[in-house]
DNA sequence: CAGTGGTCTAGACCACATG
DNA sequence: ATGTGGTCTAGACCACTGG
C-alpha cells in the first residue's frame, strides 16, 4: 500500500478508513466489489469519518488502499456522486458533500419559507434577465404568438453558498412592462407581481419528471454531467386564473423531496 | 469489423446502425467518444432504426462497429439503460424498451384511470398479501402502536405486460377485520373501503423523491439496480380525514411524469 | 510543474440463459 | 456448449487545477 495521503483529510479519519478498507470482502458473486466499496463509503461518509467537505483522498490512493484497480473505485465513486454524497471537482479532487441531507419542499409554501424550515443560509443568484421568443409551452400557456417576447429569468438558489436549484421562469412582457426595473430594485418576482397589481396568486400545476442533468445544468449546480436530477415544472395564476409564470427548474435528485399537501 | 450479426434486429435496420457507426468522431475533447456513441444509440432508437422490443448485436459485435473498446461501448449502453431506453438481460442480450414513452399521473385522478389515457393494456398482479408489523411512518399515521398490525399489500402493475410500478401499502387491520377476503373477491381496495363503509376517501398528501433502485425493486420492475427510480408516497384519507392507507410506490425514472393539478 | 480526475484500451474470467 | 452481459485488471494518455 502507498503510506502518504497526498494532501486530504485528518489522520483519524484515514487511519479508520484505512481499516475499513483492509476488511475483507465477501464473495464477488455474493455481491460485486464496487458495491462492496460503495457500502463502505456510504459507512465512512455518513458516520461522518471524513468530515462534510473534506478532500478525500486521490483514486490510485483510494484503489491502492482498497486493493483494488482504479477503474473500480471509480465506479463505487461514480455511483456516490450520482446520490450526491460525493462530488468531483476535475484536477482537483473528491469532496464529500457538506449537505447530504434532502429538503422538504411544500406545494403549499413559498419556496425560500419551504427551504428555510431546515436552516441554512438560502441566498439567490441571478444569472440572467432578458427578453426571448417564448418556450412553446409557455406560448400556449400565455396564448401569445410563438414570436412574441416573455421575460426570462434565470435564477440560481444556494444554500450556506452550494448551489441546489436553477431554475427558468417566462413571463408574460405585455403584462410585466417594467419587470427588469422593478426586479434590478428587490430582487423579487414578489415584488414584481405586487407592483403589476397582483397581490394574490396561486400555483395551478406542478409537474415532476426525473432526468440526468445537461452539461449546462450541471456546471451550475456543481455536479457531473448525466447526474440524476428532479426537473420541476411550475404554473402560477393570479386571482383571476390567468397564468402569469411559468417555471422550469431543475434540483440534483437526491437533496430533495417533493410534498404536494391538499388542503383540508 | 465483424461481419456477422449474431441473432438479432432485422438486416435494414443492421445496416443503418452500421453507417452510423461508420461516421467520424468528432474530437474527444469536444464530447468523449461514449457520449458521441450513446447520441447516435438515442438517434437509432428514436427514429425506431431497430424496432421497440428488438435486441440489439451483442456488446462486442456493437464495439466493433463503433470501434471502440467494449468497456466504451458499455459505458454508452449503460447510460441508456439509466434513461429507460434499453434494458439489458443477462446472458440474452440488450433490448430496445417497447414503451420509452412517459405516463402522466395526475393525483386527482385514480392509478388505472390515469394509465388508461394514455392507452395500452394495464394489468395488476398482487405479489403479496398479509400481515405485519407496521412502518414507523404508518404506525404514526394511523395512531397505532410499533408492534400492532397492519394489512400490507404489495402490488405491481403492468403496461401490456411490462412492469411499470411496484407498490406497498399499509392498512389499519383495526379498521379492515376482512380485508382479506374482500380484496380476493374484487383484486380491488376501493371495493375493500366501500365494503368496510368508506364511500368517498381522498389523497391527503404526495411525496416524490428520487432514488437508485434496491436489487429488489429493480427485480420484480426488470431493470438494473441502482438504475434512478421515482419514490411516491401517498395518504388516504377518509372523509373525515382519518388516514386509512399509507402507500409507497416506486417507478423507473424515466416512465413517469407526475402532474399535480390544483382544483380552481 | 506535479497532482488530480476523465477517458480509453486489450484482455480475462465469471454467472447466466438458451438450445 | 455457446453466446450473452457483468466484473475486474494493468497500463496509458489527456485536460484541468493549483502552487
Amino acid at each position: 500500500m502507498a503510506d502518504v495521503p497526498p494532501g486530504s483529510a485528518d489522520q483519524e479519519g484515514l487511519s479508520e478508513l484505512a481499516t475499513l478498507a483492509a476488511a475483507p470482502y465477501e464473495a464477488r458473486s455474493v455481491r460485486p466489489i464496487w458495491l462492496q466499496i460503495y457500502d463502505r463509503l456510504a459507512d465512512v461518509i455518513r458516520r461522518e469519518v471524513v468530515a462534510p467537505g473534506a478532500k478525500l483522498p486521490g483514486e490510485v490512493y483510494l484503489a491502492d488502499l482498497f486493493g483494488v484497480s482504479r477503474i473500480t473505485m471509480r465506479r463505487a465513486l461514480a455511483l456516490h456522486q450520482n446520490e450526491g454524497l460525493l462530488q468531483a471537482r476535475k484536477g482537483v479532487g473528491i469532496f464529500v458533500r457538506s449537505r447530504p441531507r434532502r429538503f422538504l419542499i411544500r406545494n403549499d409554501m413559498q419556496f425560500a419559507e419551504s427551504l428555510a424550515v431546515d436552516g441554512g443560509d438560502i441566498t439567490s443568484r441571478t444569472l440572467w434577465l432578458g427578453r426571448q421568443k417564448p418556450s412553446p409551452e409557455a406560448a400556449e400557456l400565455f396564448g401569445i404568438a410563438p414570436d412574441d417576447e416573455v421575460i426570462c429569468l434565470h435564477r440560481l438558489r444556494q444554500l450556506d453558498g452550494a448551489p441546489i436549484y436553477v431554475s427558468r421562469k417566462e413571463f408574460p412582457a405585455a403584462r410585466f412592462p417594467e419587470f427588469e426595473a422593478r426586479y434590478r430594485q428587490s430582487g423579487s418576482v414578489r415584488d414584481v407581481f405586487q407592483s403589476a397589481g397582483i397581490d394574490s396568486f396561486y400555483r395551478s400545476e406542478t409537474r415532476v419528471l426525473g432526468g440526468l442533468a445537461s452539461r449546462s445544468e450541471a456546471e451550475v449546480l456543481e455536479i457531473s454531467p448525466k447526474t440524476p436530477v428532479q426537473y420541476v415544472t411550475a404554473i402560477n395564476c393570479d386571482a383571476s386564473g390567468a397564468a402569469i409564470e411559468f417555471n422550469r427548474g431543475c434540483w440534483p435528485m437526491a437533496s430533495v423531496e417533493l410534498v404536494f399537501a391538499v388542503p383540508h
